[in-house]
DNA sequence: TCATTTGGTTGATAAAATCAACTATATCAA
DNA sequence: TTGATATAGTTGATTTTATCAACCAAATGA
């Protein structure tokens, strides 16, 4: 045997863990979302003028699955989209009152889980481990 | 701000690399089978005397998933079932020789993501990664 | 200007996950 | 020993996620 499948193997199931202890999280503070809607509300968070398009590159999901939870998102009353200047494209993607409201909560209950999660782990442990994840994700792009 | 996101989406990024990457591992490799029943595939070659609930709860999926899996692992030939001794309830799960010559394929499919992925790390690295990820899932259980 | 690419939407469908109910066997405590 | 409770596994129904293909309108570029 070798490092192969230990290693996918971890990754499930720290993923998992992840999943169902976000999850709950996210249940306990009644906030209604699941997690490529708290992953799309990150992105928007994360980048000003943010286009749908930029969450599909930033996600690596189908467009499909981005336009919808685009919308479930509007619908919800969290974000706005208003039409880019530059391109008539495209809609510029972002927060409502609610949304922001919603969004300081959300970090609310991720920084409880991860603090969970990081219960007896140095900072240069986890720094390390999050250096390593994005090399590998590195790796596999193309 | 603070690492709450980042290793959150660290994590996203490099399951959804992982996922994307060994899937068209797989698929070159004509093998058709998912993520999960590769999973399944994996634990009952790791146990000996595997049973359906063994998968469950190295998994922490549902049963019902679990069940379904196993019905199509078998229907593809792949593993057999047998009444277990000790427990009437139990069936033990182990490979057909198919389902053997298979599984060395996909160890071989895994291996070279697996080294696609660990480019430019030091056994080390990944070592501390390892243990971080299974530190992670630990401080998540309960 | 015409062909090609890009951002976004939608319909259809497939794949994955979850819930609830149920059978049969096991276990445990009175 | 028996009766209550727990466990392993199966199945049906449903929900949630993900993917594919076709399409429109605007942008790009030879």
């Amino acid at each position: 045997m070798n490092t192969v499948k230990p290693i996918a193997n971890t990754l499930f199931t720290l993923m998992q863990s992840y999943r169902v202890t976000i999850r709950k999280a996210i249940n306990a503070n009644e906030l209604g979302l699941n997690a490529m809607h708290v992953r799309c509300l990150h992105i928007i968070a994360g980048n000003k003028g943010c286009t749908a398009n930029d969450i599909v590159n930033q996600t690596q999901r189908d467009k499909a699955q981005i336009a919808r939870l685009v919308k479930e998102l509007i619908g919800l009353n969290l974000i706005d989209k208003r039409a880019s200047e530059e391109d008539k494209r495209s809609y510029i993607l972002s927060f409502t009152v609610q949304g922001n409201e919603l969004f300081n909560k959300l970090l609310n209950a991720e920084q409880q889980v991860n603090e969970l999660m990081c219960q007896n782990l140095t900072p240069q442990q986890i720094q390390a481990f999050s250096n390593v994840a994005s090399i590998m994700s590195q790796n596999m792009q193309v």
